[in-house]
DNA sequence: TGGCAATACTG
DNA sequence: CAGTAT
DNA sequence: GCCA
């Protein structure tokens, strides 16, 4: 396996976070929407499933998911505990391997269709018109729990309106879906429809992964297939502590270590049940073998929670959840003895407003910067001597709270519409790809990466920098944290990877916006700016996630030698 | 035992 | 150059 | 901390 190549590379993105808390079966995942916004009621709210990914590709997984937990009480972990198994598979060996028989013949076990016509219905289908084992006939139609459960459409039902009736968006049920992850968005909207060059639109057909081919042995993430939740998220989790304590302490060398072997236990298949299991992952040695002997004796691991439960920990986690902070600013700050956020504010010199602990909503609008649209103050060298008085902190505390916000796949979506809407008003013809987390179909996202061309390679050189001036005078962006420039390198050797331009920002969604709810939450956003050349390939490295592994990315010249296998690519 | 991806940008 | 970011 |  050639890697080592001596060139140029794509530099990823997204944040390899887990999906947070969780215990059994889990909805909206983490933070807890104070519902002030979309206030979505749930078709489901009595029902929670379970979803066997076997069979299913990356964004029915997503797609699924996504359902599940806007329209369900939840998605279980463990068969164990759902109502209702979902699963594309339909022989019953096969289930077997994913589903103790004894669990699924106590349960209704049902296919997607079940779900997607049930939430499109507004209430729980018969689960009989949806076995998905013939064998399980009986019993799936005994357990299900159908109707009974809802006192279907009620007077509760001023709040619940059907998500197909949704105003904004029409793509929610669509049964075969372009995958929504790969469709570049054209900038064509009536007046002049520039034709795509066919070398910057996705294959057509598109290419199948041979997942059979793909092993949880192989030594690079790109040629291992990995489901998107994996079945052991717990210890995965466990493990996740540890790497993290490691970063936060500076010993960078052992979190690598941890984090590839987080990465390739997330692509084991099934649930570990025993040591052996785990000497065949890669990456796995002696230590980390020992952490899971533990973990799978016990169900935890002594030194993770230490770790979790730690004041320093906490400290440090904190600190660097601040944009701008890493590792040894953080621990810096901690040696002088900072704790809170509070803290850091007063060191920082935030100004409080008396308002602040009450009222929330202090109309915080950023004020442009005075030197030019670039969001940041430079002036004051004052208080930098201790190399910390960075006024720029400032705005990052701020920025912090909306930043750590997951963003829902709806919202990505609209933000990718709407910035190539500007695009377009700007350039017409160019092509863009939402990239990171939410290609690979994770159901919310750190933040939003997209990837733009435009089949003229003339055309792009400055677009990053039109782009972001455009966003930022219109209000949509709010703040620029860094903004490439385009380096005329001699034309000679380099790839033109580092032609690309790319710009890191904040963004939010103008009032315009369908999505737009009051005060809408701040985002970051990622634009990436490729020559048409080399187009897929930074779509294929935006897409892969830490710790990656080089593996003949951009093989071919326009770059779709990766495509086949960017659609599975580890989560 | 050496090496772990590679770079861009800021202060 | 160190630190942070992707 | 793991691999070559």
């Amino acid at each position: 396996m050639p890697f080592k190549r001596p060139a140029p590379t794509p530099t990823q993105s997204n944040s390899g976070s887990e999906s947070p808390s969780g215990s059994k079966c889990s909805s909206e995942s983490s933070s807890p929407p104070p519902a002030k916004r979309p206030k979505m009621t749930k078709l489901l709210p009595e029902i929670s499933v379970y979803l066997v990914q076997a069979k299913l590709d990356a964004p029915a997984i997503a797609e699924l998911l996504t359902l599940g937990e806007r329209h369900t009480k939840g998605v279980c972990k463990d068969a164990a505990h759902a109502d209702v198994i979902i699963t594309a598979i339909s022989m019953r060996r096969r289930l077997e391997r994913h589903v103790p028989w004894n669990i699924a013949t106590s349960k209704a076990v049902v296919t997607p269709q079940w779900l997607r016509e049930s939430i499109a219905h507004g209430s729980a289908l018969p689960c009989g018109d949806y076995v998905a084992i013939e064998d399980l006939h009986d019993s799936t139609v005994q357990n299900c729990p159908d109707c009974k459960c809802k006192p279907c459409a009620c007077s509760d039902s001023s709040t619940g309106f059907s998500s197909t009736s949704s105003p904004r968006r029409s793509a929610q049920g669509q049964d075969h879906l372009t995958s929504p992850t790969t469709s570049p968005t054209t900038t064509s909207n009536k007046p002049a429809p520039i034709p795509i060059p066919a070398n910057l639109l996705p294959p057509d057909p598109p290419n199948v992964t041979n997942l059979a081919k793909l092993s949880y042995t192989s030594r690079y993430a790109c040629q291992r297939a990995s489901p998107l939740v994996c079945p052991n998220q717990d210890l995965v989790r466990e493990l996740d502590i540890i790497r993290q304590s490691r970063a936060l302490e500076g010993e960078e060398r052992s979190a690598l270590s941890y984090a590839r072997a987080i990465s390739a236990i997330k692509a084991y298949p099934e649930k570990i049940r025993s040591l052996k299991q785990v000497q065949k992952v890669p990456y796995i040695g002696v230590k980390i073998s020992s952490l899971v002997e533990e973990f799978l004796d016990s169900g935890q691991i002594s030194e993770a929670q230490k770790i979790k439960s730690s004041e320093r920990f906490q400290t440090l986690s904190l600190f660097t959840s601040v944009y701008g902070i890493g590792p040894t600013a953080a621990r810096r700050l901690a040696a002088l003895g900072l704790r809170s956020l509070d803290d850091l504010e007063i060191y920082y010199g935030v100004e409080r407003g008396a308002v602040e602990q009450n009222s929330q909503i202090v109309e915080v609008e950023e004020k442009p910067r005075q030197s030019g649209w670039k969001g940041r103050d430079k002036g004051r060298g004052k208080d930098d001597a201790d190399g910390l008085g960075d006024s720029w902190i400032r705005v990052a505390l701020g920025l912090r709270e909306d930043l750590s916000k997951k963003i829902p796949r709806d919202e990505v979506e609209e933000m990718g519409r709407v910035v190539m809407r500007e695009l377009d008003a700007l350039e017409p013809g160019c092509v863009s790809t939402i990239v990171g987390g939410y290609r690979r179909g994770k159901p919310e996202s750190n933040d939003v990466d997209i990837v733009f061309t435009h089949p003229d390679a003339g055309k792009v050189k400055g677009l990053c920098k039109r782009l972001v001036r455009r966003l930022h005078e219109r209000g949509m962006v709010t703040h620029v944290m860094h903004l490439s420039g385009f380096h005329g390198h001699d034309p000679l050797r380099t790839t033109h990877w580092d032609s690309l331009e790319k710009s890191l920002t904040v963004f939010v969604l103008p009032p315009s916006s369908p999505l737009h709810a009051g005060v809408p939450v701040r985002r970051r956003l990622d634009l990436i700016f490729a020559p048409p050349e080399v187009y897929w390939t930074a779509v294929i490295g935006w897409c892969v996630p830490y710790p990656f592994v080089l593996c003949e990315i951009g093989e071919r010249a326009d770059g779709r030698g990766g495509q086949e296998r960017v659609d599975h690519v580890p989560a």
